[in-house]
DNA sequence: TTGATCTCTATTGTATACAATCCAGCATTG
DNA sequence: CAATGCTGGATTGTATACAATAGAGATCAA
């Protein structure tokens, strides 16, 4: 946990541009909530932050923008997207679509290989009850692990920036009692359809899962009932 | 069908940025073929046909390699994006949910308007028989206002870049003969389903449009049976 | 005091200068 | 003649200089 609050790591040119180096940065530092929502991120700060100029700053800042993580305003420049009660409806109907089609893709493609990290996922998930970081890494590999056994490139990337996307949203769901017993049951539930190869029994089974998450989160951040 | 090999329409700085300037033209430049899948693009030959510097066009450039339209390579710069024949089919993939969720979606939230611009469309494309480049164009149309009226802005962002990236491929299916008639018959479909609020039938039938658009593509890119 | 206008500074947008890298073409060599 | 290595020009990556704008605070009138 190195608080980087002074030099930062060089920049290592192994092969990629400083660009990139920034974005990945950038993109780190906003998952992680070093950057919060709403906050105002001045060009002139990171490039001094990362020790380069403001030009590869400025094309990160445009990728990022792309991804829904800033919104870029002509002369007051970027801050954190800041997500309300709509968008978070919105978000969640779309990640119910696309998460129930990489589970029905991934019944279809996956390889044996594949299927057998879902339920690796699902034991270590098992070992770490009680400690909220681990269960929501690990939540997050088994999600990628079904995102990558679909196939599909296109579906793929779009399930990263929306993951991206809701990284902006204050807290885990995991805080809510008893969501993750749920959850793990409900991710059993999606790995056992996957095996079966019933494409339709995991399609529904991850748009179910997604639907009381995102119970869960309207709960925890509106207090919806 | 001005060849503009000359001077380009002064930016107009209405209250937009250059960067953004040089974004919609490039992106224009490539839905239209002007700049084919594969071929390089150069940032100084860009910044001169549109009478500004590298600066814009660079940041342009990171945008449409967000999108897809554009691979960047460190050092060899842009290049149009072209699609191998599997890239096309998970791309049709990932149409054929999105579509399919904003048809079900539409049918749903679609307002009185929203419903009549669909009818209203179906009766321009039946007015433009026999005129390919017409027809073409009352389709994108006709699909953007399904986007629409889905009331999603995750979603509608989504399948718009998807249609960019569609446009990467040569031709429309329009060519291929009967389709026409075919699309018509199941655009109607869609949009009987969106107005009965059949949620269920619009995404089958939206589904089941996609899918066939997909099999017509094959056959006229890769002569698929 | 309050409200409006003005000015000045901080910050972003754009252009350009310079460094790093790639690649086509040539020379060299076996 | 083929293969390999070198070299110069073209092109991209990065830094910096300069222009344009927005917003905070000062100034002033009522």
């Amino acid at each position: 946990m190195t608080t980087d609050t002074l030099k930062q790591t060089a920049p290592e040119n192994q092969g990629t541009s400083l660009s990139e180096f920034v974005l990945e940065r950038l993109r780190g530092a906003i998952r992680d909530r070093r950057y919060q929502p709403g906050q105002r991120i001045r060009e002139a700060e990171v490039a001094q932050w990362l020790g380069v100029s403001r030009t590869p700053v400025r094309e990160a800042f445009r990728r990022l923008q792309a991804d829904g993580l800033l919104v870029l305003t002509p002369w007051r420049g970027a801050q954190v997207a800041e997500l309300g009660r709509q968008q978070v409806v919105e978000l969640y109907a779309m990640r119910q679509a696309l998460e129930g089609t990489a589970a029905g893709l991934a019944a279809e493609h996956a390889s044996e290989a594949e299927v057998d990290l879902l339920f690796d996922l699902i034991e270590q998930d098992q070992a770490a009850q009680g400690e909220p970081n681990r269960l929501a890494e690990i939540n997050r590999r088994f999600h990628e692990a079904i995102y990558g056994a679909a196939h599909n490139r296109y579906l793929l990337e779009a399930l990263n920036a929306l993951d991206d996307s809701l990284a902006l949203l204050k807290s885990t769901t995991y805080e809510v009692p008893g969501r993750a017993e749920a959850a793990r049951q409900e991710h059993i539930g999606i790995a056992e359809a996957i095996r079966r190869r019933d494409s339709e029994a995991a399609k529904q089974a991850a748009r179910a899962h997604i639907s009381t998450a995102e119970k869960a989160r309207l709960k925890l951040l509106f207090g919806d009932d």
